[in-house]
DNA sequence: GATGACATGTAATTCGTTACATGATTCC
DNA sequence: GGAATCATGTAACGAATTACATGTCATC
């Protein structure tokens, strides 16, 4: 569903064709989507049929026609409405987690290699993304309000990783607290 | 995939029918899983002709048959196996940011009642994730090692909670900041 | 008489991913 | 000659969810 709305909010900044938010979707990190041209081209055929976005044909030697797609008023007032929407709640699933419900039947030294692999991980993915926040990669400039918006959103994925991160280093600490008094 | 091992690891607690795995499954919040019968008898089929366990049949007069699921020794083996694998990266998809990403076009005082609500229902799954974790709900007791792992995972579903909150919080001050100097 | 626990399962649907198919042009 | 970019799309598959189907027994 919400990926459509990711579609009409990319318009809302310039007309795109499909192969333009596939390449977007793709680079942004922030946005979870993998950028797979299935979902995106039928999204646009279903946005074009609720009205949402008008497409405009550039025929072109050689290649095959760019479908330009702009959104319409109707497309805008969709936009608002979902933004202002009641949010539904992060959908988190971390399979490490379920890894160390069972996690018992280790040895002590098993356990913290184990620990010690997702923090390291979780450490890569804290650094990429205070990195691409620096950088700003996928940060639009229009306003200052929507800059500010937007490095709200990075930092929400840092913390992520960062609370992770120092999680993974607690319980490895206490791991070696609760292997010394048994 | 690792809702098989998900099954095994409770089965290698005490053995289980498929309505026992599905109450767990639904009761626990820190295993994602909805409980939903169709994954798991799927899940159950499959691992029986994988060998991982064995099905014993109760009849019951009156109601259909009990068939209570035991885990078998290379089930076991199995699950030590997975549950010393290489870790793969928690999946967060958090619907709320995207909304987010296109704000700018709401009023301040829209963006703050949005970021409002956001905030209040981390707070809600914060006290909910905390209270869960002081009553042990769905802690098992059996070695002192495990009950630590199982409050290890408690600790991460509540730090992710608080630090949406936390970050809920920020963003909100910096949002009237941004407001005063435009 | 309705609801909910017990207990099994199937069907339909949604969402998302990877891989495939086609075909020209440009760069190394 | 091979890879990458441009540009459209389809097919196959996997994971997960809700809803449906069936039937008994106990409780309110």
């Amino acid at each position: 569903m919400s990926i459509q709305y990711a579609i009409l909010g990319f318009l809302s900044w310039k007309p795109l064709s499909g192969y333009d938010l596939k390449k977007l979707f793709a680079a942004s990190t922030v946005m979870h989507w993998s950028g797979n041209s299935n979902q995106i081209y039928r999204a646009l055929v279903e946005l074009h049929q609720q009205g949402l976005v008008t497409c405009e044909v550039q025929p072109q030697q050689g290649l095959p026609a760019r479908k330009e797609y702009h959104i319409t008023a109707a497309g805008q007032a969709a936009l608002r409405q979902w933004v202002m929407s009641a949010p539904e709640p992060p959908l988190l699933r971390n399979t490490f987690l379920v890894q160390l419900a069972w996690a018992d039947q280790l040895t002590a030294a098993e356990l913290d290699t184990l620990l010690a692999s997702y923090e390291a991980e979780m450490d890569v993915h804290a650094r990429m993304m205070r990195e691409q926040a620096a950088r700003q990669l996928d940060t639009p400039q229009r306003t200052p309000r929507e800059r500010y918006l937007w490095q709200m959103i990075n930092e929400n994925w840092i913390s992520f990783y960062e609370t992770q991160l120092a999680w993974a280093r607690a319980a490895r600490q206490a791991s070696i607290q609760e292997e010394k008094q048994p």
